[in-house]
DNA sequence: TGATAAATTGACCACCTGGTCAATAGTGCT
DNA sequence: AGCACTATTGACCAGGTGGTCAATTTATCA
């Protein structure tokens, strides 16, 4: 028996990419409950049938197409910086985060949104994840910079992964927020 | 005439009571789109009719209700502290935060979501206004222990405030988060 | 070409939403 | 008691939701 993701795969590229791409734009635009699977259809041309046989569910689209094109565009900046001395490593990670909120702009808002929002399904598990990925990426840096003698080798390494890890996703989700600002209705 | 809010301010403060405490119930648990009215209405024992009576549309009752409680008691927080050493004085902050989430966890939640969440109404009006509340607040924090010279009085004080602030709330953050960290569905 | 199998469709389902308003219940005054 | 006025109700509305499945189109192969 063939598995619904497959079905999903063995379907002509330019096909996938349509739906890969109303999915984005619409977990971009709205939160997990609100984007509707109807606006994911129409927007890709296919009827909703199709949509439903391709994945089980709204919580599997979700995190089969939107969420794992975050997740893979993540580790891409992350691991491409390479053996340069702290300072310079933390811009390029600063750099990085900026390139891709720039170049990507609806995938980092669907990671700001499962990073800081509430209510997507599994969002506690796939923070986890990042978290840790996070954690021993910069973790490495520190210690790196530790041995090198770049930084003070009495550093608490926890303490100072947190605030790094703190400042800079501070900066990111900031930066973030300003290019997308839009306007909103009013009242009293 | 009489306005909307006058309207639900002449209640019987019981009946005020269990309005406000559903109404802070729903928006802690669900975001602004997800939570329901019937829910709200039912909890409060009140019906539909007599909600809309009292204030307008959902969102206005968001804003009176949940966020003015949430809004009022930051205030409170932040203004407790003294004319303490610097590090007291951080410290007190960091207490007073985690107190906050102790005995206010449905405000906390909603205060969270705002803060880090996307689509609520007036959202960014709302941030702004508490991000300059935290900024004057640190910044005389910061300010103070540069005048005593328990700070370095060359630091770039809008660096540091932003420093400040980034760690600060990400600790309480994940400190909320733990705190309310509930058991979710999975699938493969 | 005709038969069979696979892919695709969209009307339909039960259920929920924020919001309305005619009807009813309750209150205070003469 | 009768009247006027206000507070409260809940059935109802139009419009949405995720998800289903009989019916139809399209592809495959003899």
């Amino acid at each position: 028996m063939i598995s619904n993701t497959n079905k999903f795969k063995q379907l002509a590229e330019e096909k996938q990419y349509r739906i890969v791409n109303a999915c984005i734009s619409e977990f971009a635009e709205n939160d997990y409950e609100t984007a509707s699977m109807n606006t994911v259809v129409n927007q890709a041309g296919i009827s909703k049938g199709s949509l439903f046989n391709y994945f089980q569910s709204k919580s599997i689209l979700y995190y089969k197409l939107a969420l794992r094109e975050v997740k893979t565009y993540l580790r891409k900046v992350r691991d491409e910086t390479a053996q340069l001395p702290f300072n310079e490593r933390l811009s390029k990670i600063v750099d990085s985060g900026v390139q891709f909120i720039g170049e990507h702009p609806r995938l980092a808002r669907i990671y700001f949104r499962l990073v800081y929002s509430g209510d997507s399904p599994n969002r506690e598990k796939i923070v986890t994840e990042l978290q840790a990925m996070s954690e021993e990426y910069l973790g490495n840096i520190i210690q790196d910079a530790m041995d090198r003698n770049e930084l003070d080798p009495n550093l608490d390494k926890i303490q100072s992964v947190f605030f790094l890890d703190a400042v800079l996703n501070r900066f990111l989700k900031e930066y973030h927020e300003v290019m997308n600002q839009r306007s909103q209705d009013t009242f009293d």
